[in-house]
RNA sequence: GCGCCUGUGGCCCAACGGAUAGGGCGUUAGCCUCCGGAGCUAAAUGUGUGGGUUCAAUUCCCACCAGGCGCACCA
């Protein structure tokens, strides 16, 4: 079968419209549903409910009609024997069974051939631009660049995984003024070090990195003009070692100052400019962004003469398209939202779609140690970094964490909790499972086959946990969707839920030849999923714990 | 003041306008002669308030209440 049946049974409810002549009544999109509650079947359809009015009919009565039709053109179809029933149920829904047969050849295709056979193309070799975390390099990264890490990269394994073609990329604010005040706090601290009485405005870097960073400067005889780039360029180091340690490589670091060094901003002014969207006023140079929906204009360059934030990014984006990426995904802190119409503006005064630049906005974690809140303070140097949660709780409990909640919604992240090596810590009822898998299988010598009967698996649970396996390419497309990879999460637990239900009913081991191989054949299908689910969200999958 | 996000059992949450509002934690009571008990089974507690749209609203719209965040010629 080279279609879903998804998109089989769709063709034939648009089929049977036409038949019904109940086709020219209904212009929107035939979609199914996966019913909350597996009583409702496989698929369901609200179709009937929505004809009622239009058709001026009975929702059954328009639900039976179709079911008629429906039955009719299964016949010969592709889909033949794949569905077991079509019935009415409820207000007027039309629910579809599948049949057994089905689950089974599905499950087949993933034990013959692994993993990929997850992989549906829905990117079609789209090349998609991820920039995310971006932190100045002026401190160690926090837990709310750790959660944009986690959300970022698990969001560019699971867009790969399904077709696209991605791109990781860091923008590296190495130039301006916080780069400047970075130099300062170093100077100053150096100066402290030398046993100068020194005032250090608030504003500067209170951390304590920055007597080291002074040190060392000083034992280079890094003059104070360096200071600032100095001090940028050895906390990057940290950070790449940071994000490395979490498991977060980017294919890109694209430095503002090369940026800045380039004719790139001012051709991109000249761009604008030609176009009529900059003007002149109060000593400042002004971008029309009202002009593409935005609250007002905004200033690029300063009556001083500099640039503002918003200067270089909208050369940075320019090139991004440039670069030859038709979709740009970028993750921000809550903090930037107001930033997003005006960067908007910018893209469309380009010529590209609003739509081709996707803003997720990704909210703060709240740390929690011990059922308390942990306050926290950028400015003082007084916060929890991503590489105390890495040496606390660890690179797998973390990256899970991180996601089990919509990227959009506040987060709780209690360290004692995700440090507990229990079944309150979902990490390990995840992992737990696949270790269990593998034992069994170690103790088989387990090896696929392809002549493996698989319709001996008829419990209860065994079709469960066959058709959760099956969903786990309708969470892909939930993610791309939502351009959230949280639901992953979701379903790996369910996942892990489902094997060990399973597990704790049926023995695998010690059936007749016939039952064990096919028992077998499941739940290596289970750890292939289950892998690939702990691949997507960065958390290893292990075999023995 | 304007804008964005969030209000669901003791606590944390649940993609899609649908069917008896699902799950987890915690609590209580059970389950190992048996493939890994980091597991399984069972019990109890409910949509912030007031309107509206709809055959159908936790979901959409309006107002209000509560909490968080943002509103720079900062980055």
């Amino acid at each position: 079968m080279e279609k879903n049946i998804q998109e089989l049974l769709i063709q034939l409810l648009k089929d049977s419209l036409v038949k019904l002549k109940l086709d020219s009544v209904f212009q929107e999109e035939l979609i199914l549903d996966f019913p909350t509650d597996e009583r409702f079947g496989d698929f369901s359809t609200n179709l009937a409910l929505r004809l009622s009015k239009l058709a001026k009919r009975s929702p059954r009565d328009i639900a039976i009609s179709l079911i008629d039709s429906l039955n009719g053109q299964l016949e010969g179809s592709p889909a033949e024997g794949f569905v077991k029933e079509i019935k009415v149920e409820g207000a007027g829904f039309i629910n579809f069974y599948l049949s057994e047969k089905y689950f089974y050849e599905q499950l087949k295709r993933i034990i013959v051939e692994g993993r990929d056979a997850h992989k549906i193309n829905l990117g079609r070799g789209k090349n998609v631009l991820i920039e995310f975390v971006s932190a100045n390099p002026t401190g160690s990264l926090s837990v709310a660049h750790a959660r944009q890490a986690a959300v970022g990269d698990s969001l560019a394994n699971t867009l790969e995984f399904i077709g696209f073609k991605v791109s990781r990329e860091y923008y590296l604010n190495d130039e301006g003024n916080q780069i400047n005040i970075l130099g300062g706090s170093v100077e100053l601290r150096g100066k402290e070090l030398a046993g100068e009485k020194v005032e250090f405005p608030e504003n500067y870097y209170q951390g304590d990195y920055i007597y080291d960073i002074a040190k060392l400067a000083k034992e280079k005889g890094v003059r104070t003009e360096g200071l600032g780039d100095f001090a940028a360029e050895y906390i990057l180091e940290i950070i790449k070692k940071e994000l490395e340690d979490f498991g977060v490589r980017f294919d890109c670091w694209y430095s503002q100052k090369e940026l800045q060094k380039s004719a790139k901003i001012d051709s991109s002014f000249e761009f604008l400019r030609k176009n009529n969207l900059l003007y002149e006023q109060e000593g400042a140079l002004w971008f029309k962004s009202t002009e593409f929906g935005d609250d007002k204009d905004r200033v690029v360059i300063k009556s001083d003469g500099s640039y503002t934030y918003l200067a270089p990014d909208i050369a940075y984006h320019e090139e991004k398209y440039k670069r030859g990426f038709s979709w740009l995904i970028n993750l921000w802190g809550p903090d930037h939202h107001g930033y997003i119409s005006r960067l908007k503006a910018s893209v469309q005064a380009f010529g590209h779609s609003a739509d081709s630049l996707c803003v997720v906005i990704v909210q703060l974690a709240t740390i929690f140690r011990e059922g308390k809140v942990v306050h926290m303070s950028t400015r003082k140097g007084q916060y929890i970094t991503l590489r105390e949660v890495l040496d606390e709780v660890g690179k797998d409990a973390s990256r899970f964490f991180f996601l089990m909640r919509r990227t959009s919604s506040h987060l709780d992240f209690d360290l004692d909790v995700a440090k507990k090596q229990t079944s309150e810590n979902p990490v390990y009822y995840v992992q737990y499972a696949h270790a269990r898998i593998c034992s069994i299988l170690r103790s088989a010598s387990f090896a696929p086959r392809q002549d493996t009967d698989l319709s001996l698996l008829k419990e209860k649970e065994e079709i469960a946990l066959i058709k959760k396996i099956l969903q786990f390419s309708s969470v892909l497309n939930v993610c791309l969707v939502t351009l959230d990879p949280y639901m992953l999460t979701v379903y790996l637990q369910e996942l892990a839920e489902s094997f060990h239900k399973f597990y704790d009913l049926h023995r695998v081991l010690g059936q007749h030849d016939a039952l064990t191989e096919a028992r077998l054949s499941l739940i290596d299908a289970v750890k292939i999923t289950l892998a690939t689910g702990l691949e997507l969200v960065g958390v290893s999958k292990p075999e023995k714990m």
